[in-house]
DNA sequence: CAACAAAATGTAAGCGCTTACAACATAAAT
DNA sequence: ATTTATGTTGTAAGCGCTTACATTTTGTTG
């Protein structure tokens, strides 16, 4: 029974006893829930009011069992993909009383193993996870706690989620490349361990490629950094037999290859068509703009926050599935002439 | 005393019986508090273990008095300049067992107060906040808590900061400019209202011009993004009188007026100088590489976290003082030669 | 081996709230 | 006036944990 080094906050005790009520009254007419009567409902907010009462919110999990909080989980905050959807999320949540609590698991399951128990300690009242691969535990450990669960940016048959196709928004990609006459299409992944989204864009990239007999060649494992696009180009450009085209994991990546390109002397579209993905605020304005798949980010925060409202209200999860855009500007054009197959 | 649906987790006290010992022993055991012998010790994690105790943060937080959780309050997710201090904050608190809590004023004191009460009420052990104008209600909340406060990306003489000089900063910026021969000098300042960042460095840039008789030409106050940069320079070069350099409040900003110069065919520095703030992590590479001033972001969120945990374990807070850099890369340039003051 | 100090453990009282249940007041129905 | 339904309020039992304090065990020393 740790003592504050401050004088006691007001309880819920205190203001019952300065409004003359109960602290049962007390409770209901701050929760709204049950009646209480026009009178004592004002006795109790002047006696809130003079007292400064604010709630102690660990005292109300214990009793309630709810502690008006969730947990979101990502890879990373310095991700436009990523926070553009969190924002989203908070507001959503935050709009019906919920509070947000963050980790991020930096694409590491065990991390995200450990993060998970942590908020699950803390009560939360619902998570929201990123992509369908997970440690083995942790499925166990959120059933037993008994919360909804939410998994984002990806499909996934069995549970929650709401996502989209990567395979095929991929494959899209990959074959308006084709199309344009490409055949030696490199890959710059981003994080790929265990990220379910990447893994199936490349197979949805493999899956078109196969059509015409062709592999990708060179399929590069990086971070999603701008500067990660930039050093790759750098060693993909200075190949032998460099690639025609280069299909990056985001738009921070391919941006990075540009600068790359640029610094080489490598015209683009001319002599390298380069496509990313998401496509970030800055996508449409780089130079040239960037072709790239448009995801709603937002609709990804506000869909899963959304759905888990609906379950914490008693309401089964969904399988809610977000369409993609291929959006089609300059920095894709038709192989160059004199390039080998 | 809601009931969960599902069955009950594992308390305290059931491994306290599986382990044969008394739920104060487990307790100690668990928290590494007081002394257990190594036999019990081993008893204690075979039961946590067997089964599959999580403990229950709420009658934790209610009975310790310590939630270990941490609580941060930014303007927004979607701006380089707070997720990136805020991803190294919290790693920082992370590292010292404690969990996240964020939540976002959108620039506004109102929202700033609903949002400390918030985080109060659910029991936070500290707080981060953004700059150095707040409600006036806020700080006698926080201090009735008894909970230790920062206040990050400002100074402020009174209270524990970790921050930079937004005046002299600006001061410097405008005095390069200003050397190079402009006087036509135009500001964007992004969301100015409560901001003390943002109005400290509107007022250094004004003590700087003032040196030379002359007075900002046009403050636009827009949002943070792209596109605002780009419409308020669309409107700023369409003027009868337009500026020759334009001061912007972060880098995104400077990067729209770039995509709005070259759509009107301004050549950037030889018709127009532009100056960004933060260095992002395109700067370097937009076109041309952009003259900003360089904030180590990452340092105030590490410095802020740092502070919070010394405070929490009884040091004093304290005013640190971070520099900055003028980074002078190709954006910025000598006033064009026919231009009339 | 007694006497004492130190180490390890147990006992039990809360922490501040919610809520089932009981009790009371009031109004409507008989 | 009495009964009954309805609306309000109070009583008190926890929620699962920490921790002051008491107690027991173990180790040390003369």
């Amino acid at each position: 029974m740790a003592q504050d080094s401050k004088l006691k906050r007001a309880t819920l005790e205190d203001v019952a006893r300065h409004a003359g009520v109960s602290t049962a009254t007390v409770s209901r007419a701050l929760n709204k829930t049950g009646v209480v009567s026009g009178a004592r409902m004002r006795l109790i907010e002047e006696a809130c009011e003079a007292l400064d009462y604010v709630a102690n919110g660990a005292a109300r999990a214990l009793s309630s069992n709810r502690s008006m909080t969730i947990g979101a989980i990502v890879p990373s905050l310095q991700n436009e993909t990523f926070y553009r959807a969190l924002t989203v999320f908070q507001q959503t949540v935050h709009e019906a009383g919920y509070t947000l609590l963050v980790a991020n698991s930096e694409f590491d399951p065990d991390i995200e193993l450990r993060e998970v128990t942590t908020l699950l300690q803390h009560g939360i009242d619902a998570i929201m996870i990123v992509g369908s691969i997970h440690h083995e535990k942790m499925w166990a450990r959120i059933r037993d706690k008994g919360i909804p669960c939410v998994q984002a940016w990806t499909i996934d048959g069995s549970r929650p989620c709401v996502g989209f196709d990567h395979h095929q928004a991929a494959k899209a990609m990959a074959n308006h490349l084709l199309d344009l006459g490409h055949r030696r299409i490199a890959v710059l992944v981003g994080t790929p361990v265990t990220n379910d989204r990447a893994s199936a864009r490349v197979e949805g990239t493999r899956a078109a490629l196969r059509q015409y007999g062709v592999d990708i060649l060179g399929e590069m494992t990086r971070s999603f950094s701008l500067e990660d696009g930039r050093k790759a180009t750098e060693e993909l450009l200075s190949r032998p037999n460099p690639p025609t085209a280069i299909i990056c994991g985001n738009d921070a990546l391919a941006f990075g290859v540009q600068i790359a390109a640029k610094a080489k002397g490598v015209r683009i579209p001319q002599d390298l068509s380069v496509a990313g993905f998401n496509d970030f605020e800055y996508a449409a304005h780089l130079d040239p703009p960037l072709t790239t798949v448009r995801v709603n980010l937002e609709e990804i925060g506000r869909a899963s926050g959304k759905m888990l409202l609906d379950m914490i209200g008693g309401k089964p999860g969904s399988q809610t599935i977000l369409s993609y855009d291929l959006v089609l500007r300059k920095s894709t054009g038709p192989v160059p002439a004199g390039s080998k197959v």
